[in-house]
DNA sequence: CACTTTCTTGACCGGGCGGTCAAGTCCCTT
DNA sequence: AAGGGACTTGACCGCCCGGTCAAGAAAGTG
């Protein structure tokens, strides 16, 4: 599945046949077909994999922090992190996304992560530190900001991680307007 | 040309043969091949002028008008308006970004809305109404949170392009932060 | 009218695709 | 040792792809 993902990410996913696949590996053809029932099988395979793992990165970073502002940063941090050690996925997506049959998988993966930060968004509204908009919209900001970074900057410009996160978030908590309200919190 | 890329967007760009496309418009596939040298060349022109078109619009919405955030919103409005009036546009350009040789000829429509965005931006940081930030930064936030919106909200929930456009506006001005700043003058 | 240029047709081509399967090989169990 | 499931091979299949081209229809020109 990696070097699938890799042949997928450099060529595309039409592009790349099965027989590249196998032969890249070493292997009969056979042999593909004794573990995936198809080629969009194995596709599937990968999004969900690589999905389920940013996921996970982002829990493990978010653990045992309560402020939501804070919740959300983090995530935003897991997430730049992750993207910059699998820059392969995200071209994965970007196709995924253009298929019909691939975009339910990917659509569930985005709900998810929509709902994990509508969660933390609509704790800060109740909690009177973030400003009471609709908190869907808050969330697809703030996750269609943050793909937009990473696209540009970490996979095309090769920018740190940490570096754009932090624009990500600057971004994030007070917009663009300048005014005399404090600087964000570090 | 409409005819292959309402077919493009709907099954994507490899799944649609020209053969599909010819006998759905009832030609013979020479006249395919007298008008275009092929396949590629049909989408990197349809690509292209959608994107000359999108500018079009950007540019005339925002013509007259001098304020500098002012001029970001109109363009916000102008291309969400434009992206629910050509939906099927928006699934080509996903798929162009997955696919190496047209890539660069989205990532060059990209760089010219990055620098038109880049321009007011300074502007407005030289006239004191907006943050002294990465105004590169501040243009990839804006536009990939607006792509964002409109993807989900316009092409999935079929919701209208003002009312995502306020959504949008309202999120760059402000970011989430509660605070006492008087809210954004309309 | 003849003659040329522009445009159109669709059968056809080579090739590569996703997927199959008969024929093994390996290794575990008894 | 022998039987049998787990696994592997790669030639092969039918299909359809992007692209070609000989043939001819339409339109322009004198």
């Amino acid at each position: 599945m990696d070097f699938a993902t890799a042949r997928f990410a450099e060529n595309g996913y039409h592009p790349t046949s099965v027989a590249e696949i196998v032969t890249g590996l070493g292997v009969g053809k056979g042999v593909f077909y004794w573990y995936f029932q198809s080629k969009e099988e194995l596709f599937l395979e990968i999004l969900k994999e690589a999905q389920t793992d940013l996921r996970r990165a982002q829990q493990h970073a978010i653990a045992d922090v309560d402020d939501p502002i804070r919740r959300v940063e983090l995530g935003i941090r897991a997430t730049t992190d992750w993207s910059a050690a699998h820059r392969d996925f995200y071209k994965l997506t970007q196709f995924a996304a253009t298929e019909e049959r691939f975009a339910p998988a990917l659509r569930k993966g985005q709900e998810i992560a929509i709902r994990d930060t509508v969660k933390h968004v609509n704790d800060g509204i109740e909690r009177g530190v973030i400003r009471d908009i609709d908190p869907d919209y808050i969330a697809h900001s703030i996750l269609g900001l943050t793909g937009q970074l990473v696209r540009t900057f970490i996979h095309e410009r090769g920018q740190g991680a940490d570096e754009v996160a932090d624009a990500a978030i600057a971004f994030i908590l007070d917009g663009i307007l300048a005014g005399d309200r404090t600087a964000t919190p570090a």
